[in-house]
Parts: structure tokens; C-alpha cells; sequence
RNA sequence: GGCUCGGUGGCAGAGUGGUGAUGUAGGGGCCUGCAAAGCCUUGCACAGCGGUUCGAUUCCGCUCCGAGCCUCCA
């Protein structure tokens, strides 16, 4: 079987082949870190995660690098506006990032590079790059002058000819040509910065990504990822700098696949501060498990929009409890393969079709009451495989769905409670009976009457 | 204005040149004292108009509608 996934680079699904059999190396844009992570930063993180999850079935080695932006000019505003240093909040919010995203298992990338370490790294290819003739000083500000790039645009399939005419945006004077960007910047006091040979100042941004892709996974390297606006102007301007180091303007020459996900929107609309309805991964938290949050960000194509609703959360929950009821059903079955059925693994490798395999996962699980014992251990085999490679039913089933609550304080009570109102089944009291099932209900204890005896389990 | 991508049943969401997606909500039923959970069953969706075709939701064209991007942005 092979993988294909879309490329933006060629706008159409292409089979993946590596650049190196023995190792896949894939490079995601992480975090600015100087707030919370929103649904969207999430749900890039978690299809990255399920990206690489996918690969390592296929290839026995992938390297995945994400990194964090520590040094940016909104983490300077933050900072400054916090009355805090900027070590302190970026060092907060990489491990809040961090810890958010194992909230919705997402693993750690194998490395996580930050750009403040690679500062020498980027001095380095500046320099490079006006050796070369493709950057240009002025004023203290190093920039990379865009029409020195003959691919400027292959990415984001833009001409810049009929982007001018409707751009609005006022050029600052020392750009040779309205596109050029920023490679390095002046940081007058007392503006964070590091020494260079064009003055004390700092990077621009779309600098350490090229930087750090190169030093850690080496050129060209496999899949380049990030979030479907960071096509442009950011993937398209590392395109512009990486490939201009050597005079290779072949985008392949950098990273051979470009993968983006699309948005989250929040009840049909963009998240935006001014609507102030960004959805923080550290506020839902508190409202929902993380395998609910994973499971619906993964519930859409990942390259289709995902409009963020109450709705969407409780049906993908309601979802995942079934499964997880399935495989309580399915708790003494022993499991004969950990590997996905061929017809799932298809699914999942054609540039991962997340709902068509949750589709396959509850037509399977949907055949387990008729199921003999062959058919239910393909089942858990399926369930359990799948779930590992989506980041899901990673919990014992008693425990998500709340049964065997042996260390709740309120378990002596519930137990009495639950004896009392069968005392008074079998004296057909059943009014008294509903009264006390209601009683516990209100206390969110869901009771079910088994043929071997009365069940109970904490609803979350 | 330019570029890109979409419009599928109440909602969410895949997919396909001719048969069933799937989930959720709803209807009917089984089970149950009643519930819960489970099971069975039901629903005739592919924006509009043309074209290609024996046949189009699927291909092509146009129209309408929506989204994103056009140097802050996951």
C-alpha cells in the first residue's frame, strides 16, 4: 500500500516517496509562544501528530521537528505589556503548549528547536544570502529582495504582478521593491537583540524556519508543514531564502512535500480577538476530555475547514463512547494483531481520510452483537490499532465511561442508594424506586439494571 | 480587484460516472415495572442552468452563494 497525500506545491495528491527510504524527515512551523494555544494551534499539532503516526507505519524511521518562535515581535508586545522578561513568558508558554498538546495526545516532535538558540545559524545565512546577491543592507535592515528569486510565488500560486494592484499596504522606505522582506532588523534599546555584523538587532521570522530545517533534518528533506495561511507569505519566503543559498530555485530542493491544514471557525466565524472568540485548548480543558477534543478536530478532512461547535464536540463524544462501550463489550476478547485492517490502513494513507476510517470503525463496530469470536477480535484488533495511530480509546473503557468507581468518596452511599431502591422494586414500590434513581441521576450517577444485577457509572 | 478552495439529507461529514457512506438528531419497534445501555427498523441529500454520456451528485462550461489569502495570523 502506499501513502499519498496532497502536496501544495502541485495542488493535486501525490504518492509520498522519501527523499531517504531509511529516514523520513518532516519539518511543522510551531508556535509563536506568548499566549495560550487556541483550537486552531491544536488542530495543527494533532494532524502533525497523526501525520507521523502514519508514516511510522509505513517507514521504520521519521524524524519530526517542530519548533517554537521565542523571539518575535508580538512576544515583545506581550512581554513588555506584562511588565514581564521575555525569557520568563516564553519559557511559560512553551511548556503550557507543551502540556496542552499531551492533554490531546499529542507527542512531543522528536526535536523542538528554538529560534533563540539558532540565532548564529540565521546571521550565518544572511550573510549567504547577500554574498550571493539576493539580499541587500539598508539602514540597519538586512532584506531579501524578492524579484531576485525566479520561483517567488510557485507555492502559493500567486503572481505578484496582480497582487500589487490591489495591495494596500504603505512600503517602508528602505525596500528596493514593495515584496522584499525582512531578514534582519535594527532593535534599539531596549528592544531585545543580538550582536551582527549589520548592528545589534534580530531576526526577522520567516528566517529561523529555514535556519533550523536545514541544521536539523538537513536539505531537501521531506514534508514541510504548517497551517494553510502560513503559505503565504511565510512558506513561500523560506522557499525563497533556503533555495536561494545555493542558486537552486526548486522549491523540491528544499522540502519535497508542503502539507497545510486548513482552519478552525467558531460558530461559523473566524476566531479573531476583536469577536473575542478564540477557543483556548487551556479553557477546554476544563469542559471536555482531551480524547473528545482530538477526536473532533479529526472528525473533518484536515484540509477542510472545521467549524467549531458545541454540537460537533458532543456528537464526536457521543461517538467516542460508543467505541469505548464496544471495547467494554469486548474486554475479554484477546487481541490476535496490533495492525489496522488493510481496508482501514487505506483509508488513513490516502492522505489521511480521518472520516472515512471513523466511518469503517462504526460500520465494524456496528456488526459486534452478531459477531462470533473470529469477527470480535478483528473488531477489538481494529478499534485499539486505530485508535493508537489516531490518538484515541487509549483508556481502559471502565475508567472513560466511568464504571468501577472503587475510590469514589460518595461509593457507600451510591451503594446504598442503589440497594434501597431494589428493596423497593422487589416490594413494587416503584414510585420510591424512580424517586431514588432520580435522586442519584441528580448527582450524575447513571445506574443500569443488568440481568447480573444493577451497574452504576459517574456520567462526566 | 487578483489568486485559491468550497457548496451533499434537520445538523456534522466522506465518497462515487449506474447499488448502502458513517455519525448525530427525529419516527416506529424490541428489551425493561419504568429507565439506562443495547438491538432492529425508517428517512429516497447531492446550489441552479446548460453540455458530454445509454446514464451525472460525480466530468466540462456558465450563473448564484460562501470561505481563505493578497506581506500580523495555526
Amino acid at each position: 500500500m502506499v501513502l499519498k497525500i496532497h502536496n501544495t506545491l502541485s495542488g493535486t495528491k501525490e504518492t509520498f516517496e522519501p527523499v531517504d527510504n531509511n529516514h523520513v524527515r518532516i519539518y511543522a512551523c510551531g508556535p509563536t509562544v506568548y499566549n495560550f494555544a487556541h483550537i486552531g494551534n491544536a488542530r495543527m499539532a494533532v494532524v502533525n501528530d497523526l501525520l507521523v503516526n502514519v508514516l511510522r507505519t509505513q517507514f521504520e524511521k521519521v524524524t519530526y521537528v517542530s519548533n517554537i518562535t521565542d523571539i518575535d515581535d508580538k512576544i515583545i508586545d506581550a512581554a513588555h505589556e506584562l511588565n514581564e522578561p521575555i525569557k520568563n513568558l516564553t519559557t511559560k508558554y512553551t511548556k503550557i503548549y507543551n502540556d496542552d498538546m499531551g492533554y490531546l495526545n499529542v507527542k512531543l516532535p522528536d526535536i523542538q528547536p528554538h529560534a533563540t538558540d539558532h540565532i548564529s545559524e540565521m546571521i550565518d545565512l544572511i550573510k549567504k544570502l547577500i554574498e550571493n546577491n539576493y539580499a541587500y543592507e539598508k539602514d540597519g535592515h538586512v532584506l531579501f529582495h524578492v524579484p531576485s528569486f525566479s520561483k517567488y510565488g510557485v507555492l502559493s500560486k500567486r503572481n505578484r504582478d496582480e497582487q500589487i494592484a490591489g495591495s494596500r499596504v504603505e512600503v517602508a522606505p528602505f525596500k528596493k521593491d514593495p515584496a522584499d522582506f525582512i531578514l534582519w532588523k535594527p532593535s534599539p534599546d531596549p528592544l531585545p537583540g543580538w550582536g551582527s555584523p549589520w548592528g545589534f538587532g534580530r531576526p526577522g521570522w520567516h528566517l529561523e524556519c529555514s535556519a533550523m530545517s536545514e541544521k536539523t533534518l538537513g536539505l531537501p528533506f521531506d514534508i514541510h508543514s504548517g497551517g494553510m495561511d502560513l503559505v503565504f507569505p511565510h512558506h513561500e519566503n523560506e522557499i525563497a531564502q533556503t533555495c536561494s543559498l545555493d542558486d537552486n530555485h526548486e522549491p523540491a530542493s528544499f522540502a519535497k512535500f508542503w502539507f497545510h491544514n486548513g482552519f478552525v471557525n467558531v460558530e461559523g466565524e473566524k476566531m479573531s480577538k476583536s469577536i473575542g472568540n478564540i477557543k483556548l485548548v487551556h479553557d477546554l480543558k476544563n469542559q471536555y476530555k482531551g480524547e473528545v477534543l482530538r477526536l473532533t478536530l479529526l472528525s473533518a478532512h484536515y484540509r477542510q475547514p472545521l467549524n467549531w461547535t458545541k454540537e460537533i464536540i458532543d456528537q464526536n463524544s457521543k461517538m467516542l463512547d460508543r467505541f469505548y462501550r464496544s471495547l467494554k463489550e469486548l474486554q475479554d476478547v484477546e487481541i490476535s494483531s496490533d495492525l489496522v485492517s488493510e481496508d482501514i490502513m487505506e483509508s488513513l494513507l490516502d492522505d489521511l481520510n480521518t472520516p472515512k476510517v471513523l466511518a469503517k470503525l462504526n460500520t465494524l463496530s456496528n456488526t459486534l452483537s452478531s459477531a462470533d469470536t473470529d469477527e470480535k477480535r478483528n473488531i477489538k484488533n481494529n478499534l485499539i490499532a486505530a485508535g493508537k495511530i489516531l490518538g484515541v480509546m487509549q483508556e481502559d473503557p471502565n475508567v472513560w465511561l466511568g464504571y468501577n468507581q472503587t475510590s469514589n468518596p460518595e461509593k457507600e452511599e451510591i451503594e446504598g442508594l442503589i440497594n434501597q431502591r431494589n428493596e423497593a422494586r422487589r416490594n413494587k414500590d416503584f414510585k420510591l424506586a424512580d424517586q431514588i434513581r432520580d435522586k442519584l441521576k441528580s448527582k450524575g450517577i447513571e445506574i443500569e439494571d443488568t440481568k447480573n444485577g444493577t451497574i452504576w457509572r459517574k456520567d462526566s
